[in-house]
DNA sequence: TTTTAATCAGATAATTTAATCTGTTTTACG
DNA sequence: CGTAAAACAGATTAAATTATCTGATTAAAA
């Protein structure tokens, strides 16, 4: 094992990032973002309920509905999505497990670790999605 | 959720840490290392046992058995202990979890991501496990 | 107004990971 | 030699994550 973003959140920035590369506006059925993206219907049903839930995004219930993004993709960066879905425990808790582990108390990689781990966070807190949707389009065809 | 290491690695470290920063030769019963560290004893049995097939360290059985470094401690790296029990594929499978994610072929944060991962193998690829004796004995108190 | 296609809600199943249990074998030591 | 303390082996349980099922509600469109 070992990765960094459960599958949960790994299914919704692949959606979310799909979205934002699409027509602003466009509603996505969750059987059509199952499909593009090859992702269980039911489960990505679950996960854009609870990304609805959490205000990222919108849905419009019947017939012709859908989800979409509730905000401009320049207002949205992955790190949100990643704080919604699998929190941001990770960007602060021990790599190695070991408790207490602070600055003051620190774990043998603790600088080390940190000094990545922050490198991490910024990536995901820098860019905007409308950044991502050219390498977004190269990697999924939307239709 | 969201670890970058699994439980069992986690404890893994931990314990080759333990054992490296002792006296060379010094043996470990489980049950120790479990107090020490904090870690279910059936636990840490099972993960040295383990640890002792993959031949990172060498048990002895019996009464005043245990286990301990099969190498010296310089002869040992971090990435070691990961690849043994975690493998070392969420060094090269996509962080998205998309499908066929290689430079030809990148997800949208392939490249940003892939530099990172590379800081984090370097890391655990550089050092040997003399070098962290002393901030291990400042971490865990041997006695 | 009926049909159809969607979200939504809640339960259930399957899989993986984490942890525990039961008993056997091994070996130092009295 | 017997006992105690350890690794070892294999089965089982528990918990978390991933995935599916069943049905209710909603709303567009025929």
């Amino acid at each position: 094992m070992t990765v960094f973003f459960s599958k949960k959140c790994e299914y919704a920035l692949q959606a979310i990032l799909l979205m934002a590369a699409s027509e602003h506006d466009c509603i996505y059925p969750a059987e059509e973002i199952s499909k593009k993206l090859n992702i269980p219907k039911e489960f990505i049903s679950k996960i854009l309920q609870s990304l609805t839930e959490s205000g990222m995004i919108e849905s419009k219930k019947g017939k012709a509905g859908g989800f979409k993004l509730a905000k401009h993709p320049s207002k949205i960066k992955l790190i949100d999505i990643v704080e919604a879905v699998d929190g941001l425990e990770s960007f602060s808790s021990c790599v190695l497990g070991f408790p207490n582990c602070s600055d003051k108390n620190p774990c043998p990689v603790h600088d080390d670790w940190g000094e990545l781990r922050a490198r991490a966070y910024d990536m995901l807190n820098s860019e905007t999605l409308d950044k991502f949707r050219e390498k977004t389009l190269n990697k999924i065809k939307l239709k």
